[in-house]
DNA sequence: CCAAAAGTGTTGTGATTACACCCATGT
DNA sequence: ACATGGGTGTAATCACAACACTTTTGG
């Protein structure tokens, strides 16, 4: 009755929702498709499973193909099958986020794919069901960042508390105080205080702080509890 | 470079973790293989998708199918795409999890299945990656029970608040204080008390309540926290 | 009357908020 | 000197864990 030789075969692919935080804005790369359907319009970064790998395999490969960057964060995030997603022929994708440093992107960017970074709320129409995928993305991004502290993964190698601040406002469009975010943030003991300050943003300069690599891997999965009123989760952006 | 045509076709299933709890423990679904190969394994209830649905819609066809219920809650969990995952052919599976009232299922079981409710921590080996995907569910249950009211679906229409705590216990294998846990529930003003008493397990008696289905829709994403020590999550059970 | 579980009251503690205040420095 | 953002101090509030206590009722 459920002989595998009577069932349909179907293409497989993958689609990755990549996240950056140029200091101001949260931001999604968005490619403009090479070939057909829908050739010149806005999606995401993609490309088919290939016989040898799972999709992990194929959205790592995509993305160290785009960006040059090896070890970027990256979480499976929902996988969508509705047979008519694809205009051309049944396909099932799993899309992938990724968290990635925006400056060290630049260094490696690869030209081929004309890659254009868009403000979070503010991106052209995608094709298929990318914005879906997209607004998916985001929420889980939202629901998670609130619990683990996986938004450093978007700044560089060192940033100043004021900066992490910026940043999760603008995940949750909501303003923190200065105060409670530094301490609660620097209870959680993630952070290395550096010797010398980001003078850019003040007169005074802020202190450059780095990820302590080892208590991050360690305590990735405690708790952090940063969002007050849950429904910022859902209703934000 | 792209081209659909020259990209590999490959089977597309899905497999589901069903958790049930029958009042003292909590409990997985499973049945014996029916086919090759692993005939006479134990294995997670699955399918293939067919040409005309959704992983979704095949998910909910499969979950039909075995317990003659509509309307069960089911979510997404995971994907599991590893080429060699599955022995005969390369198959991609998507993994849902599913929570039924037990009491319901017992009376609409279809016996063509011959499954077996095994408590949680206690099953037999599983067939391929079933295992990682049971694994898997469970830490999902366990997260997302933490902030929303979804282990409601596992308890009958009328259930009394000890014996809701009773679940939260076995879900995450800590005690809590009856009376804390109780003026919790209450808050959340999800449960609406009912004027008859349970009197098996106490002479006083315990109120039965029943889920207030409005407000547990307009409130499911609403947070709970019930967790105190977020460790929990990962080392229980 | 007693045991046993349901359910209520109460208190101390620790986290969190809100906001005042001080600090460092380029102009 | 002063404006500007970085950073610290602190009192009031709140949520919650802990546990004592009351209630109900079958035996």
């Amino acid at each position: 009755m459920k002989r595998y030789s009577q069932q349909t075969r179907l293409l497989f692919a993958v689609d990755c929702i990549i996240f950056g935080f140029d200091g101001l804005e949260l931001k999604l790369l968005l490619i403009q498709r090479g070939f057909e359907p829908c050739k010149g319009q806005w999606s995401l970064v993609g490309g088919f499973v290939q016989e040898n790998e799972s999709a992990e395999d194929a959205a790592g490969r995509v993305l160290k193909n785009l960006s040059g960057l090896d070890g970027i964060y990256m979480e499976q995030i929902h996988t969508f099958s509705s047979p008519l997603r694809d205009t051309v022929e049944r396909t099932v994708s799993v899309a992938y986020s990724a968290l990635i440093d925006i400056q060290k992107y630049k260094q490696q960017l690869n030209e081929d794919f004309q890659a254009v970074w868009f403000p979070i709320n503010h991106h052209p129409d995608l094709i298929f069901d990318h914005k879906a995928m997209v607004d998916m993305a985001k929420e889980k991004l939202r629901y998670k960042a609130a619990l683990h502290p996986l938004l450093l993964e978007l700044l560089p190698g060192k940033f100043t508390i004021p900066q992490l601040q910026q940043l999760y406002e603008c995940v949750y469009n909501i303003t923190f105080d200065k105060g409670n975010f530094s301490r609660k943030i620097l209870s959680t003991k993630l952070l290395v205080k550096l010797t010398d300050k980001d003078k850019l943003s003040s007169r005074k300069g802020a202190f450059y702080y780095k990820v302590d690599k080892k208590k991050y891997n360690a305590n990735f999965h405690a708790f952090l509890n940063f969002v007050p009123d849950p429904h910022v989760l859902l209703n934000a952006g």
